[in-house]
DNA sequence: CCTACCGATCGGTAGG
DNA sequence: CCTACCGATCGGTAGG
């Protein structure tokens, strides 16, 4: 019989597995001895294997939109919307950090419908930073005959933080996204 | 009989087909279907799988650092060589974009000693453009109380350029390059 | 969630 | 490079 709370388990075992080993590195098999069952005792809680990825995806994607939207919707200036906006960037890596990893790297192995949901998703999330770096520029204060490259920087460093960021660090997840912040709006040339 | 050149072909077979749907993703028979061969036949060629993952992320490694260390070791100001290394970076991506795919994605599903090797040739590379980063804060021209964010932001445009990039833009990777540079030394603060 | 199993496919090999 | 094949493993299922 399925225990309750089982499947939560099996969706942090596999987020871990594939953050670790890829989607396609990870078999079933690891998934269930992971979990102390057998291979065929994981279908009395999933349909399919892709099932796990998806719902890690979504679970990814969702947590990025909802801790940014709000930011962007809201009545302050550009520059501390960037701000904000980076720092909630930040604390949802940290507080999903393997979950970020699949979400960030192993999306593109979903496949048909499940695909293009979370590659909507994704352009989502980039839209939504592409309209702080907009406003910032009808509010005079980013300079932007460059705003495709600002984007691009801005994305880059969100879309590979995972790979470096460690919860364990001197510094908070705040003080990671203020001094990039800092750099991003004035360089590191003296 | 193996036909001549056969070898090359196959590894840039491979390398598309790594790089679009990874190397767990893409079957032994993917790679010699597309070659117009049988799957005992790519055999005849290669020892193992893996082998064709090793030869494209280690001559990828190769190309970053024959095209950076002789910029290190330039006698020209930090400020140039960031320049210039960035020109490199970028033209060593476009010249090599699906093995510059598969080496950046894909190279962590080596196994034992050769993921040491290609891990081993990363650290180098990163420890090349630390390098450049330092001798700016020595010259005085780089302000680096944040000497690590820096080189995070240079790595993680440099380690996320495969992924928007496209030899068909308006722009040279040259043009590409220097926006960069400029948008890093100096931000994007009015 | 286990027992028992399935067809398909995997990476790879022997012999020519 | 083909023919012919191998053992292992894959994702997944039926029945309890």
């Amino acid at each position: 019989m399925p225990r309750r709370g089982r499947r939560e388990e099996i969706l942090a075992i596999a987020c871990r597995l594939f953050s670790q080993k890829g989607y396609h590195g990870t078999t079933i098999r690891d998934i269930s001895e992971a979990c102390g069952i057998l291979a065929g005792s994981l279908y009395a809680h999933i349909n399919t294997k892709e099932d796990l990825l998806f719902e890690i995806t979504d679970r990814g994607a969702d947590a990025f939109l909802r801790s940014l939207t709000p930011i962007v919707e809201s009545d302050v200036p550009a520059r501390q919307k960037l701000k904000l906006a980076v720092r909630a960037h930040i604390q949802v890596v940290e507080a999903n950090l393997e979950a970020a990893t699949v979400f960030f790297h192993e999306w593109k192995a979903l496949t048909g419908e499940r695909f293009s949901q979370i590659q909507e998703k994704r352009d989502q999330y980039e839209g939504l930073w592409a309209t702080i770096l907009a406003e910032g520029v009808r509010e005079g204060i980013f300079q932007l005959q460059d705003e495709k490259f600002a984007r691009l920087l801005v994305l880059s460093v969100g879309n590979w933080i995972y790979q470096w960021y460690r919860p364990d660090g001197e510094l908070s997840a705040e003080e990671i996204a203020d001094r990039f912040v800092s750099l991003m709006l004035h360089g590191f040339a003296r």
